[in-house]
RNA sequence: CGGGGUGUAGCGCAGCGGCUAGCGCGCAUGGUUUGGGACCAUGAGGUCGGAGGUUCGAAUCCUCUCACCCCGACCA
């Protein structure tokens, strides 16, 4: 390609808009251009990088059995309904009305659509298992789309579903995933860690997270100073800090004015926050639950959410609380009925804890559980905090940010119950197909490249993915030598098969190097009256110092050597 | 959805009640240049996000509205 044909512009200013670095490169290098909120265009260059990406992508499911087809991205929503999920997906399903207002929706995910084509087309174990997937667009109507690529309503998403006679299958095919997903990861040149995610109340058992490590990235994981412990916050759990357990003492009521937090109540008796009992509200599918945990942690929402397996969940309005005869500021688990009641394990471990009373400006001392109260359900409902206990090991736990690049993801029978996916086994027993799910997005995976590769002159793209591996950059191109020969150097990389982006423009040395830094492309070759009067060319790679000196006559094959070489190196790495 | 911010030329910004709206970059033409974003000359390019209002007069003040960005909520 001739940059003087190339569609695109490079940017010296940071667009205003911009924030996230890979945002700004990949604007200022001409590869993305923003259309609306979490809507991009992709420019040829962009384009080039996703097309990569996809191929590696594509190789790897492939090699892993799978097999590719495509789905529409406009879906009955009939089809929405039959799972639940357009109650669980709420607004995030972009939904629209044809002609004759049948509504239909743009897939989000395609879990229904293709549970519904498997239910057609498997009847016997013997058809079983499988592993289909597609490489394309997804929109999800984001409340806050941000970070440039990084979080989108419109991406490009590879999405393969598996389907196994039991769990034994499901756990095969899982495991086959993950490794195609550490074999893409490498490929790409990105670095990645595997952490446990949670895995939503639709019945799914277990799924894990593919995490690039970045205090860029808007997820937190929590992670072990001493084992192999890592796992979302929303998911992660830890051995909370038991208190002395004392003998219970009576309760007693205590006159608190105008005391509402539980760092006012803790100060006002005199004890430590974790010798309170904190109460928080939640309406999940519409009934008002009760959620009680010790006073020094906080609620999980996720973990909640999940433990009380409903489709819609918020937090409760203070007038909502208030209907339901509850004293916010003074609200209390004692003495409480009719009202659904759900306790972190946390309240088990201490005794005579501070509450609320149910009364204004009151709270109890020595409340102790099961005593005073009692709960429907007692289970991990807390946020796990850096500097708890590591479940696995009891170290230190830990926690840095991450960018989701890939999420693996158990689903068990639900959607093959929901949509009538069952198959006959060796018996002539009737079973639902056992699925999993596992999708990556290419978009925030080039993003994420980019917040790893990069300097403060542009981006550093690995060669897997690089637009064009070799930028060719002539100086003072009126110099007929140059031009011819540099003509003649295009021509020769073109016939190794190396893909070569040909800087004819006749701009100074200062703009072409730099641009030629801004874009990232691996290996830098200049030609110029300097070098030729050696005969040869000069070759620099983006990513290091050093300059070498290749001669003129051998430089095609030479480079396709040095190219091949690189490559070869990200595949051993594996 | 709550809080904050920004909309003026392709990009970055200035102008914030008074003549025909500016600057830098980029763009076009001609010339001189070229090892890290050259220079000179000439030139093109703007319904000042939109609507309404106040005023003799609005980019500028007021109201409404739209879009985008950031923080949070949200994100099977």
């Amino acid at each position: 390609m001739r940059f003087s044909n190339l569609f695109g512009k490079t940017l010296r200013e940071v667009p205003a808009e911009a924030d996230s670095l890979s945002h700004q490169l990949l604007i200022r290098a001409g590869m993305i251009y923003q259309v609306a909120a979490g809507v991009y265009s992709h420019l040829p260059l962009g384009w080039r990088v996703l097309k990569k990406i996809g191929q590696i992508i594509r190789e790897e499911m492939d090699k892993a059995g799978g097999q590719e087809l495509m789905l529409p991205v406009l879906q009955p929503f009939e089809l929405w309904q039959e799972s639940g999920r357009h109650l669980s997906f709420g607004k995030s399903l972009f939904t629209l009305s044809d002609r004759r207002e049948h509504k239909l929706c743009l897939g989000p995910t395609h879990e229904e659509v293709i549970t519904e084509l498997v239910h057609h087309y498997v009847q016997s174990y013997r058809d079983l298992p499988l592993l289909l997937y597609q490489i394309q667009t997804k929109f999800r109507d984001e409340a806050r789309p941000r970070g440039g690529l990084l979080r989108v309503r419109e991406f490009i998403m590879k999405d393969l579903y598996s389907f196994d006679i039991d769990e034994v299958g499901l756990d095969e095919s899982y495991q086959r995933m993950v490794q195609a997903y550490k074999n893409i990861y490498g490929r790409c040149g990105l670095s990645t860690v595997l952490v446990e995610a949670d895995s939503g109340a639709i019945g799914g058992k277990e799924s894990h997270e593919f995490m690039f490590v970045t205090e860029a990235g808007e997820d937190e994981i929590i992670y072990c100073s001493n084992c192999d412990y890592a796992a979302n916050v929303e998911k992660a759990q830890s051995v909370k800090p038991k208190l002395e357990v004392e003998a219970p003492l009576s309760l007693e009521e205590v006159s608190t004015p105008g005391i509402k937090t539980i760092e006012e109540v803790a100060n006002f008796i005199g004890v430590s926050p974790r010798c309170t009992l904190k109460a928080v509200f939640c309406i999940a599918d519409g009934e008002l639950t009760f959620a009680v945990i010790r006073g020094d942690f906080e609620v999980n929402e996720v973990k909640l959410a999940n433990l009380l397996n409903c489709v819609e969940f918020r937090l409760a309005a203070e007038a909502e609380v208030e209907e339901a005869g509850l004293i916010a500021g003074s609200a209390s688990p004692v003495g409480i009925k009719r009202i659904k009641t759900v306790a972190d394990d946390s309240i088990t471990l201490g005794s005579n804890f501070v509450a609320g009373a149910n009364k204004a400006d009151t709270h109890f001392k020595n409340v102790n559980y099961p005593r005073d109260f009692e709960a429907d359900v007692v289970a991990d409902i807390a946020i796990t905090r850096p500097g708890d206990g590591c479940p696995k090991c009891g170290s230190q736990l830990l926690a840095m940010h991450g960018i989701e690049v890939g999420h693996v993801f158990k689903l068990g029978t639900f959607f093959s119950r929901k949509l009538g996916a069952f198959f006959l086994d060796k018996n002539g027993t009737s079973k639902p197909i056992v699925m999993g799910c596992y999708g990556i997005g290419l978009e925030r995976l080039l993003a994420a490249t980019v917040e790893q590769s990069h300097d403060d002159k542009g981006i550093i793209w690995p060669v897997s993915i690089a637009p064009y591996q070799v930028y060719l950059c002539p100086l003072y191109l009126d110099n007929p030598q140059v031009s011819s020969l540099a003509e003649k150097l295009y021509e020769d990389l073109r016939e190794e098969g190396v893909e070569v982006l040909f800087d004819d423009r006749n701009e100074s040395a200062g703009v072409k190097l730099n641009d030629a830094d801004l874009l990232g492309i691996p290996l830098r070759i200049i030609l110029s009256p300097r070098t030729l009067k050696i005969q040869s060319v000069e070759v620099k790679w983006r990513a290091e110092e050093l300059t070498q000196l290749l001669s003129l006559e051998n430089a095609a094959k030479e480079v396709k050597q040095l190219i091949n070489l690189r490559l070869a190196e990200l595949l051993s790495s594996l």
